[in-house]
DNA sequence: CTGAAAGCGCTAACAG
DNA sequence: CTGTTAGCGCTTTCAG
């Protein structure tokens, strides 16, 4: 691996002058730039980000830290992340912390060590006091999932409004006893859509009932399926469903339909996220899109903004339901 | 942000004592290294891993490229891919390449430039030369896909087999009929698979037909739908299906039952990957299942052993025929 | 427009 | 067991 000396030797100029024909600087005269560049050509030399990163303190790398990857969700504010982190020439750094503390502790020293330049937070849950120490001193945003009372930029979409709405619409479709799968209530989004279901309880004077209520471990199939079975089992079975998320929901259906029931007549079901399975089962799921993409995009600008030392604000996104054939 | 210098300072000693205390090198005396641990928590120092990364030329960071992130299969190996590269103390720097070549060359370019140690591919097929020409001076190594022809160590399955295993099921279940929807055949699996499928048509004399072949542009659900539109509109239908990816037999399965037939008894369906949502399908999707957590975890310990500059051996995994109600 | 030289933060010989 | 010192490869003043 040639370095930028033997570069500067080969082309008989000082490696000043290399640096400034890679870093284009316009104070460079046109013959000698070409000269520097057929010594590179001829080389097949390449800077080392390695010197570079050390001289500049800095990384160019956005650490993102989700809680899996399997969950389809993610995987499209990834994409955002990483289309916006490219071109404003950062790389991505993807972790993913299974909401294991101790693999956070390791993900977030990468930042203290410099090996990172900013993270991108989707799951906060996880020691809420070092999140919000580390934000004193680091750059940090989170994404979809954020810590209310800190003051930690975020962004996110309004989850209460959004769950009052699923629900509302199961009420519009004559249903009344409406199970709701919920996700662990340490995460926000979780409390939030909870309140939302309430909400549209209360406004038509239905009582909430503790056994529609299940509280699901890991969110996979299995567990939707699980939860569904549970609800399934008792007397007086709900007549709808609404899942935090489309994952689980799919499993509900899977179940539903495995006892012989209808979905929507016999149960409805209403998930969240508008993942692309939703829309490849059967009968084709009712969904709260978020904006996914954008919110990944979002968070990468806010994260950049943020290391470059600008002011960020925090975003809630627009969601929609969208009504398909399972209810 | 304190420096091992201050850290130096303050405690008492030189920077080099501070450094072996950093990497717990045996020869410190205890009172040296209580008197720098003091220093290093009075500081709230952590050792910024810049300078040691270029004293070191090393990243400790590992490139994993894949085509697209949404596909399950990858996001299974991806899994692997970490645990294993945690546990080795790297870190890996996810990319999707999208096929596209532009961006690839962005990525090799970070292990040019020492941003990444090695890289792990899964999507060898654009600019062949580069690939085989970054080799050379590179580590790399190939997971799923690989170039047969080059010498670049890869861990993969022996796909033909493993298709012709898939259609010579649906032959023995009494399907003579049997449609393939291929991915394009610029990717190898692409072309084994089909080899396989061609084996087991020769193997009980039935001739292979153009009009039950179809390959699709791009692996999503649409493709599946597309493909299964176009073959249910021929006046001689298939019997059965054989797709190369579960993401293609799920869309092809909603495709069927839109059209009113009936899996498997009019056409039955066979995927491939064993992806999790392959087992949520109505009815449930026959496959074939790749280790994909184990090739993921097998890449990573090669692409570390290769960066170490041992040597290691290209290995072929076990697949396993998955037989469910679509068949 | 170009070169000399300092230094980013760390590790590892080497000497004591 | 500990300190001194020389770099790793690059960028950026500061002079010229």
């Amino acid at each position: 691996m040639a370095t930028i000396q033997e570069v500067a030797k080969k082309a008989g100029v000082s490696v000043a002058t290399v640096s400034r024909v890679l870093n284009n600087s316009h104070t460079v005269k046109e013959t000698t730039r070409f000269k520097v560049e057929q010594a590179i050509g001829a080389l097949n030399y390449a800077p080392s980000v390695l010197g570079r990163n050390l001289r500049n303190s800095e990384s160019r790398l956005l650490l993102v830290l989700i809680p899996s990857i399997s969950n389809p969700f993610y995987t499209e504010i990834i994409n955002g992340i990483e289309d916006t982190a490219i071109h404003e020439g950062y790389n991505i750094m993807l972790c993913e912390t299974d909401s294991n503390p101790q693999r956070e502790a390791i993900y977030f020293n990468l930042v203290r060590n410099r090996m990172a330049d900013g993270i991108i937070l989707m799951d906060p849950t996880i020691n809420r006091n070092n999140v919000l120490q580390l934000a004193e001193t680091h750059p940090i945003v989170q994404c979809s999932e954020f810590d209310k009372e800190g003051h930690i930029s975020y962004v996110s979409i309004n989850n209460e409004l959004a769950a009052y709405q699923a629900v509302k619409h199961l009420i519009k479709i004559g249903k009344r006893k409406i199970a709701f799968i919920n996700s662990d209530e340490k995460f926000l989004y979780a409390r939030e859509r909870k309140a939302g279901y309430e909400k549209a309880f209360n406004e038509y004077d239905m009582s909430v009932e503790a056994k529609w209520m299940y509280n699901i471990q890991k969110l996979n199939f299995e567990s939707g399926q699980q939860a569904m079975r549970t609800l399934l089992n008792q007397a007086d079975r709900p007549d709808a469903v609404f899942a935090v998320s489309d994952v689980l929901a799919i499993g509900a259906l899977k179940e539903i339909h495995a006892s012989g029931l209808n979905v929507p007549n016999d149960i409805a079901v209403i998930g969240f996220d508008k993942i692309s399975f939703s829309n490849m089962t059967y009968p084709t799921l009712t969904t709260v899109s978020q904006p996914m993409y954008r919110m990944g995009c979002i968070s990468a600008t806010m994260i950049i903004k943020k290391i470059r030392g600008e002011k960020v604000e925090s975003m809630l996104l627009e969601h929609e339901l969208i009504i398909r054939e399972s209810t």
